[in-house]
DNA sequence: CGTGCATACGGTAACGTATGCACGGTGCCTTACT
């Protein structure tokens, strides 16, 4: 422990660490693996920093974009006494990585940043066996549930990439995550009994309003007026590039120093409009979901939402940037139920029954190809196939590394099946999500308790900070619904539902009963329709 | 699934309405070309 504090006073400059974060260090110290849920300007990073100071060999960082990387490193190298860190990436020359892996073989450097496409690299994960990995951190770790399925499939392999190095001790961190993203990082990296350190969600600075809409047209109306009479840093987060511009042109028209800012634009417009945001001369972006992870702006008092988001867990990270200082900030919903049709649409279609026959069949006939012979072989991008690959992973029907794929004695056309079953319970998982947003939406109860409630916390009373506060529905929603708590159903029991099959409670609330279940997603359930039905039985607690 | 744009339609001129169709977010990486 007094090591742990001397490293961070003498290191890093830090007087004193807060009794969770050295708790946790020593976890790691004692090898066990730790899962972090801690906001934005905790001091998360502090548990790869400190710690991988302290342990001789490599940490192992895994950082999901190259310009994150490079922050990280930054903020190392201003440490002093602490071992060199490196980024190993795309952005750097042929001579540099070689340098750099040779600074990480001698020991000369101490820390690598790599995002999870360099992990899946066979050449990589040679030369890592070479290397004294003592610490394997992987920071946002909700990108193993939020990307893992589709957009960055490589997300998924991290767990064998951990078992490759022999597990050492594995820090997984992240700002945000309701409890079944929590099981699911543990579950796809392999956590050895993780210990949970997960700070208090509530933000009591930040003011909760939701505003719904009928037409889009008042809709729109609403959204800049609000981004015009907001005062300081304000983010507008809308649901497309379209409309990051179209807002950003109105607003500019009104004259407020606005900006856009999305992935399609390019890299230098993009740090242009980040540095101008961060000192003023942009007041307000428009932006997509592009705009988040790495920006750490204190003084932003106003987050508005132009449209839902897929989760309560996205919609609470972006509204979450608002008034990091503390002071007073608004957060405000404007949607339509119509907002819906688009993350229904980008959370995907069933993959293609056929596509999933014809790999199992190749591998079942030829195991042991790279995926890019696999691809090739079957006709389809390198992109869909790891998609593809986890897919027939998560059926159980696939085993084994990538590069020594295993498939079970089935007929493809079986195997598929069992893929497409598991896509379409996934996709049921997804649509709860959003289900569990518009409940948000449409809650006559205090908004932060209902937020709240999904992240796992209870806040015993209304909030006095939010719309349905104000207005005084939450106290008549709290006066109708004062049945006396049932305690049959205690939080994070392991249920099982006649039809939706197992589960675990995520929250109660007077007659309102709220589950998990592992195939189907959030189910709101009736109290009382449940005890008198006999619908739900306890399994037990939770391990 | 919803939106927005282009085209077709009807009935004889211009223009509202109907139908069809493409598009919609997040980032690594690599490799061939300017």
């Amino acid at each position: 422990m007094s090591r742990i504090q001397e490293v961070a006073r003498e290191s890093f400059g830090w007087s004193r660490l807060r009794p969770r974060l050295a708790e946790a260090m020593e976890v790691l110290l004692d090898g066990g693996d730790v899962l972090a849920v801690m906001p934005t300007g905790y001091g998360k990073s502090s548990l790869y920093q400190v710690t991988g100071t302290i342990l001789d060999g490599v940490t192992i960082v895994v950082s999901p974009l190259i310009s994150l990387q490079e922050d990280q490193v930054r903020s190392l190298s201003e440490a002093t006494g602490v071992p060199r860190a490196v980024a190993i990436n795309s952005s750097a020359g042929q001579r540099e990585r070689e340098r750099d892996w040779d600074a990480l073989t001698s020991g000369e450097a101490g820390f690598a940043f790599l995002a999870p496409e360099q992990l899946a690299n066979p050449e990589v994960r040679e030369r890592l066996r070479g290397i004294d990995v003592s610490l394997f951190a992987v920071d946002e770790a909700h990108c193993v549930s939020s990307w893992g399925h589709d957009f960055r499939p490589d997300y998924l392999l991290l767990g064998g990439v951990i078992d490759e190095l022999g597990h050492p001790p594995v820090v997984a961190m992240t700002a945000t995550g309701a409890p079944p993203v929590r099981t699911e990082i543990g579950e796809r990296l392999g956590l050895r009994r993780p210990r949970l350190f997960a700070t208090g969600f509530d933000r009591p600075n930040l003011r909760l309003e939701v505003v719904r809409h009928e037409e889009d047209a008042a809709k729109r109306a609403a959204v800049v007026a609000q981004a015009r009479r907001s005062e300081g840093a304000g983010l507008v987060y809308v649901s497309t590039r379209k409309d990051a511009e179209l807002y950003a042109e109105e607003l500019l028209e009104a004259g407020i120093p606005a900006a856009a800012y999305h992935a399609g634009l390019r890299r230098a417009e993009r740090e242009d409009v980040y540095e101008r945001f961060m000192d003023g001369r942009a007041r307000v972006v428009t932006a997509t979901s592009a705009f988040g992870m790495g920006i750490d702006k204190h003084d932003v008092r106003s987050v508005v939402h132009a449209s839902v988001t897929d989760s309560l867990d996205s919609y609470y990270q972006e509204a979450g940037r608002a008034g990091r200082d503390g002071r007073p900030a608004l957060v405000t919903l404007h949607y339509r139920p119509e907002d819906f049709a688009l993350t229904r649409f980008f959370s995907g279609g069933g993959p293609d029954a056929d596509e999933l026959a014809r790999v199992f069949g190749a591998i079942a006939l030829e195991p042991g190809m790279t995926r890019v012979e696999l691809a090739e072989r079957v006709d389809i991008s390198v992109r869909s196939l790891g998609r593809l690959l986890g897919l027939l992973r998560d059926a159980g029907v696939l085993s084994g590394s990538d590069d020594d794929l295993r498939a079970e004695r089935l007929d493809p056309g079986a195997a598929a099946a069992k893929a497409v079953a598991e896509a379409a319970s996934r996709q049921r998982i997804e649509h709860s999500r959003a289900q569990l947003m518009q409940e948000y939406a449409e809650t006559g109860m205090c908004r932060r308790q209902f937020l709240l409630g999904y992240f796992g916390e209870e806040l015993p009373e209304p909030c006095g900070n939010c719309d349905t506060c104000s207005s005084g529905s939450a106290q008549r929603w709290a006066e109708e619904h004062d049945a006396s708590r049932e305690e049959a159903f205690p939080l994070a029991a392991r249920v099982r539902h006649e039809t939706w099959g197992p589960g675990v409670v995520m929250h109660t609330d007077a007659d309102r009963l709220t589950v998990f279940f592992d195939e189907e997603g959030y189910k709101v359930l009736s109290l009382s329709a449940v005890t008198d039905g006999g619908l739900l039985e306890v399994l037990g607690p939770t391990a």
